[in-house]
RNA sequence: GGCGCCAUGGCGGAGUGGCUACGCAGCGGAUUGCAAAUCCGUGUACCCCAGUUCGAUUCUGGGUGGCGCCUCCA
């Protein structure tokens, strides 16, 4: 039985959904109008995590996550840029959409957008007018809060208590001042859409109450966000929601926010006025950087309710972790998933899978940690118990065992194939070009020539001619160019220069092979010596 | 001012009324020509003060400190 935890009664509720193995889950997306933050990509990766879980446990989850594509920072931004309010909508709502996919989030089904549920909102407000609970005011519709029993109850606050707090200025006009406005009458200029009181657009919160309502109906099982959505935005969602009649969300679920250094990174953070410290949040920045799979392990080691640290150390330090997890899985990593079935499927066999006691232990400590309110971080740390363990185990017993690791982090949304590359991006390893490798090459036989060990150079050029490259030699240098195909020279040409190493080792001649190694280093690439012979790779900095 | 959250070893971060979280870093060892990677081992942490208890880091009360929301924000 799942346990998750209740913004609305501050409990862990045992979750049930209103119709058994159906599960509707509505988490608010982003108004697009800058660059996606990595805020903004906690909610879908954390959630990702939670449906993942709710369809191992069995139920089908429709997964909505909407894109507020018309407000007033998006028409500021476009006073401010002479662009069209739809264009950038359309322009941050692409890019949000990007990096969803680059962090493997694969549960949503639903994006609905604002601008497509204009009418839905109109009659919605209008219903609102008709049962009294909503005003006329001179520039727009607004909501009555007096009217509402139990305003507050979400974020814990009073009406009463609020007004004293208030630091807004309201409209003049309105019957109180946490009153908040549903239909916002255009002034010249403004995007607006006709309604019964005149054209306009829809306030902030509207959206969300009608828009999960239009996709899961006015029950619906879960609806979660960032912390900082709790007051005013989903207070005031509830508030609609019940004025109109519906029960609304049942569980209410809110994840903690972006911090760094111990000191929550918002919208008006004094720090973010400095472009240098701005950028460090920015999706791209994070994701260019350590690579998508750190960052969404990162997020899914804490807990969805606990605030994120992202100072580089913690990033780092994720991203190492998760390559010792990486490195065991091996080549598992990239196996796509064998079974065409879903997660309770895959949960099914994970659970099924032979494996010793000490393994199985830490299988069971995973699901319990899923089972409590999706506690993710402790499932992870179950993962490298069970690695740990592995380590002790015969060969045989350890595939079985690695391939429930794998299977059990892909039901939170960890170990998608191509993750391991995806740890170090191509931003950090030095450009590793066949020129840079040339470069060495040309200079290894360079040296053989000047020593007239011209058996070793003339097996360079023969090599080389064989990998594609051709050289020629002329009285400043030997030049190089390529006469086959790109994509297989490098291989070939590294192939050559381990043997080219080899051969140095097996003469004892160290120094030889220590300088090529670190000649490689230097042009980003790592060699590992192994007992079956020596590999390369991108050598990762950090 | 109102409401709420949190205080864990060098760092990040789980969790529990008595028993190893986990990761990173550090240290010792194995392996290696030297490295890298990997492996083995390693640290008796739980803000302060009372109380409940046979026993509290874990429960209760108080204190101190930090953070969040009450305005835009995911």
């Amino acid at each position: 039985m799942i346990q998750v935890f209740n913004t609305l009664t501050r409990r862990k509720e045992p979750f049930t959904p209103l119709v058994p193995g159906e599960v509707g889950l509505y988490v608010c997306g982003v108004t697009p109008y800058d660059d996606c933050h990595i805020g903004h990509l906690m909610g879908p990766v954390l959630f990702d995590a939670v449906a993942r879980w709710l369809r191992a446990r069995g139920n089908r989850v429709r997964f909505v996550n909407n894109i507020t594509d018309i407000d007033d920072k998006i028409i500021n931004r476009a006073n401010a840029t002479g662009e069209s309010w739809q264009d950038i909508s359309r322009r941050y709502t692409d890019q949000y959409f990007t990096f969803l996919k680059r962090l493997r989030i694969a549960t949503v089904t639903d994006h609905p957008r604002c601008t497509e549920f204009i009418p839905q909102m109109i009659a919605y407000i209008s219903d609102l007018i008709g049962r009294d609970r909503a005003y006329v005011a001179a520039d727009g519709v607004y909501y009555d809060v007096q009217k509402q029993d139990g305003y507050g109850k979400l974020s814990g606050r009073r009406l009463d208590e609020m007004i004293s707090g208030s630091r807004v200025e309201r409209s003049s006009g309105l019957r109180h001042p946490a009153d908040f406005a549903l239909w916002k009458l255009a002034k010249a200029g403004e995007p607006s859409w006709e309604s019964p009181w005149g054209a306009g657009r829809p306030g902030w919160h509207i959206e969300c109450s009608v828009m999960s309502r239009e996709t899961l109906g006015g029950s619906f099982d879960i609806h979660g966000g960032g912390d900082d959505l709790k007051f005013p935005h989903h207070e005031n969602e509830i508030a609609q929601g019940e004025a109109h009649g519906d029960a609304y969300a049942r569980c209410w679920m809110h994840n903690g926010l972006i911090q760094y250094e111990g000191v929550k990174v918002g919208k008006s953070d004094p720090r973010m006025k400095d472009p240098a410290f701005a950028g460090r949040f920015k999706a791209g920045f994070l994701v260019d950087t350590y690579g998508a799979a750190t960052i969404r392990f990162l997020i899914l080691q804490g807990h969805y309710r606990r605030p994120n640290e992202f100072a580089e150390k913690a990033i780092i330090a994720a991203r190492t972790a998760l390559g010792r997890l990486h490195r065991q899985l091996g080549a598992s990593l990239d196996q796509a998933p064998t079974d065409s079935g879903g997660e309770a499927e895959a949960l099914a066999a994970a659970l099924a899978a032979s494996v010793p006691p000490s393994i199985a232990a830490h299988r069971e400590a995973f699901v319990a940690a899923m089972d409590d309110d999706f506690g993710t971080g402790s499932a992870i740390a179950c993962l490298f118990g069970m690695v740990s363990d592995i380590q002790k185990l015969p060969a045989q017993e350890a595939a079985a065992s690695l391939r429930l690791v794998r299977d059990l982090g892909r039901l939170i949304g960890i170990f998608q194939p191509g993750d391991a590359a995806d740890t170090t991006s191509s931003a950090e390893v030095a450009p590793a070009s066949l020129s840079d490798i040339m470069a060495l090459v040309l200079h290894l036989r360079q040296h053989a020539r000047a020593q007239r060990a011209f058996a070793t150079s003339d097996r360079i050029r023969a090599a080389l001619t064989e990998a594609g490259v051709a050289v020629k030699d002329a009285k400043d240098g030997a030049t190089w160019e390529m006469t086959g195909p790109a994509e297989t020279a490098m291989a070939r040409v590294m192939e050559l220069v381990i043997a080219l190493r080899q051969q140095a080792r097996a003469d004892k001649d160290f120094a030889a092979s220590d300088r090529i190694r670190d000649a490689l280093a230097g042009a980003g690439i790592a060699l590992t010596d192994g007992p079956a012979g020596t590999t390369w790779g991108a050598a990762a900095k950090g």
